[in-house]
DNA sequence: GCTTAAATATACCGTACGGTCTAATTAAGC
DNA sequence: GCTTAATTAGACCGTACGGTATATTTAAGC
């Protein structure tokens, strides 16, 4: 950001949302490393150029891909929350909010979850990959403060640890079998883990 | 295989097998992607043609790898399986060896599940997706395997599908936080779900 | 309507990629 | 010791990569 200043919101279409939005379609199905440079601002129907005024470098395209993603997440989340009615269904709003984000990817090549995919490209050091484990964390940290409504700190801490792998790990397995059915499954599996604890 | 007939045992140091070496670290510790014919060449200490004698191509050594880590996890899991002296401890042998494969890799830059990050960096339809895919259905198998020792099938069915997203999450968060640690966390949980149930 | 900034097209840069060719060398099998 | 196969070094190929330079056009703000 910065210098834009007064043009902040910008118009419909900008070239910036543009080719974030062609960027995150291709590294989504395709991959990062997969992704070119002249792939995305062939899609979004842009000049090499406005990409490089708008992104410092394919690197920095990608975190901001990555943050995208989270926060698109966070969103979906937000609305599965709001209208949640009981401790159990708050919890529950985060799987659904995995699925919901899994369902609008499934038409165009559904692929598991776009943020572990980044961060398998990433080396080990990279930021990026830093920026995936923080997000994760976020999502076992808003399991653990709905699950404190339920029980002890002790038990809320192993139990969102607990949902944290079913959820990712479902999300790993939905992936490579290709449909999000697999986060039912694991969604079906937690309800029953909090309605017997 | 087919052609190398009586040479099939080959000598030690072989390049074939100094090739696929290197390229497994490589792949692994950097990405598939991210690490070229170059590099992979220079750390077998092997001549380019030597690769294309004994590969066809850059995605047959992929094919190779992701073959050999889940041979290598195989054999692993027969190691700690043998040993296992109750049904609970043989369904536990499973996430032994993948303590065992983590920690193998540990030292020297621990990213997580190789198949899982091979799969990531593959396209949709991609061969090698579909191994890895049938390769994490394996494992769910064995673990069904072992279950049926201690439950009917519906149980064992369902419970293979809990501890397979437990092993599966807690590898995919174990490589995003670099340490294996959260492994434990997972058999440990493991453990307690089947103890109780 | 003038100014200022964003976005454009196009040519270009060096480099690294996956892969091939050739010719010479090494080593194993009989 | 001869044959046969594996391995070697190194030049080479076309292509695609990420990124830059420049000059021009488009469009928004005042």
């Amino acid at each position: 950001m910065g210098t834009q200043g007064r043009n902040s919101g910008q118009r419909r279409g900008s070239a910036h949302d543009r080719i974030l939005d062609a960027a995150s379609r291709r590294f989504y199905t395709e991959g990062i490393a997969a992704t070119g440079i002249d792939a995305i601002i062939t899609e979004a129907g842009v000049a090499k150029m406005s990409l490089y005024n708008n992104f410092a470098s394919k690197s920095a395209l990608v975190e901001a891909y990555v943050e995208r993603r989270h926060a698109e997440w966070l969103a979906l989340y937000a609305t599965r929350r709001a209208t949640a009615a009981s401790p159990v269904e708050r919890i529950l709003a985060v799987f659904d909010a995995y699925i919901d984000h899994a369902e609008d990817a499934y038409d165009h090549g559904f692929r598991g979850c776009g943020l572990l995919n980044a961060a398998a490209e990433l080396p080990a050091g990279d930021a990026g990959r830093h920026a995936v484990r923080t997000h994760k964390e976020e999502v076992e940290g808003i399991l653990r403060g709905e699950l404190l409504a339920l029980t002890t700190p002790e038990r809320a801490d192993a139990l969102a640890t607990h949902l944290s792998f079913l959820l990712e790990g479902s999300m790993a397995r939905a992936g490579l079998a290709g449909a999000p059915d697999l986060l039912h499954t694991s969604r079906a599996l937690a309800a029953q883990l909090l309605t017997t604890a």
